[in-house]
DNA sequence: GGCCAGGACACCA
DNA sequence: TGGTGTCATGGC
């Protein structure tokens, strides 16, 4: 069993970090097409795409919706899968103007659990990319898991690297108070220490976390010889 | 020039 | 149900 819990992990990141007030984005629906536009895609890239719909004063669900889908895909270009991009955003779009006339104080009054369900039944829209939406955008007690979050709790030794999306929400979840605010800043933290240090160094040498890392390693995962 | 990045879906065995 | 292929640009 690690030593370190994600309580412990998040205080420490917090402390080197501080607080990191996410998610990038200006407006609620800002934040939904990030959420969508950074699926397999570093985020530099969907800085650009969003610029993109900003510099032709397109960035509002009716004019996004009336778009052609070719032009729609061609601003959206450099988050890379364009095409498909396109289609995943016109799909949220057309939930979003059929079910909530494309207002984002009315989806908020929605319950989570039933949100959730709706969004994960739109094309295009997966396990993080809903909880994405759902606490950043939406400000529901949603943790997002993803990449960054895999990777840093298996070298910490506390999940398999397959861990599945639902046993790494559920592992963490059950460890940490259910807030908002805590899993807003709780994903945060993870993904700008594993921007920072993680993502190339495997055995975290010289990571934020070293400590952590060392304590967390659990004997199964520690190499031979070493304690 | 190769590898990777804050996924999701379709298809197949 | 799990594995594999596909979608694609841009930075390092």
């Amino acid at each position: 069993m690690p030593v370190s819990t994600p309580r412990i992990i998040y205080r420490v990141l917090r402390s080197h970090y501080g607080h990191q007030h996410w998610w990038p984005g200006d407006t609620p629906f800002e934040i939904i097409l990030g959420a969508i536009l950074t699926q397999s895609c570093s985020w530099s890239n969907v800085e650009k795409a969003i610029m993109n719909i900003k510099h032709v004063r397109a960035l509002s669900p009716k004019t996004l919706i009336a778009m052609p889908l070719s032009r729609l895909a061609s601003l959206v270009r450099p988050s890379g899968y364009f095409n498909q991009k396109a289609k995943k955003i016109r799909a949220f779009l057309s939930f979003f103007s059929a079910q909530y006339g494309s207002s984002i104080a009315r989806m908020k009054k929605k319950r989570l659990a039933p949100l959730r369900e709706e969004l994960l039944s739109i094309w295009g829209v997966g396990k993080e990319t809903a909880d994405s939406i759902l606490c950043y955008a939406l400000s529901k007690p949603a943790l997002v898991i993803d990449a960054y979050t895999r990777r840093l709790f298996h070298r910490l030794g506390h999940t398999a690297e397959d861990a599945s999306y639902d046993e790494l929400q559920d592992y963490l979840t059950a460890r940490l108070p259910r807030s908002t605010a805590l899993y807003n800043d709780f994903h945060a933290q993870v993904v700008i220490h594993c921007k920072d240090v993680c993502r190339t160094k495997p055995k975290c040498d010289r990571c934020t976390l070293s400590k952590i890392c060392r304590w967390g390693m659990s004997a199964r995962n520690r190499p031979a010889g070493k304690k």
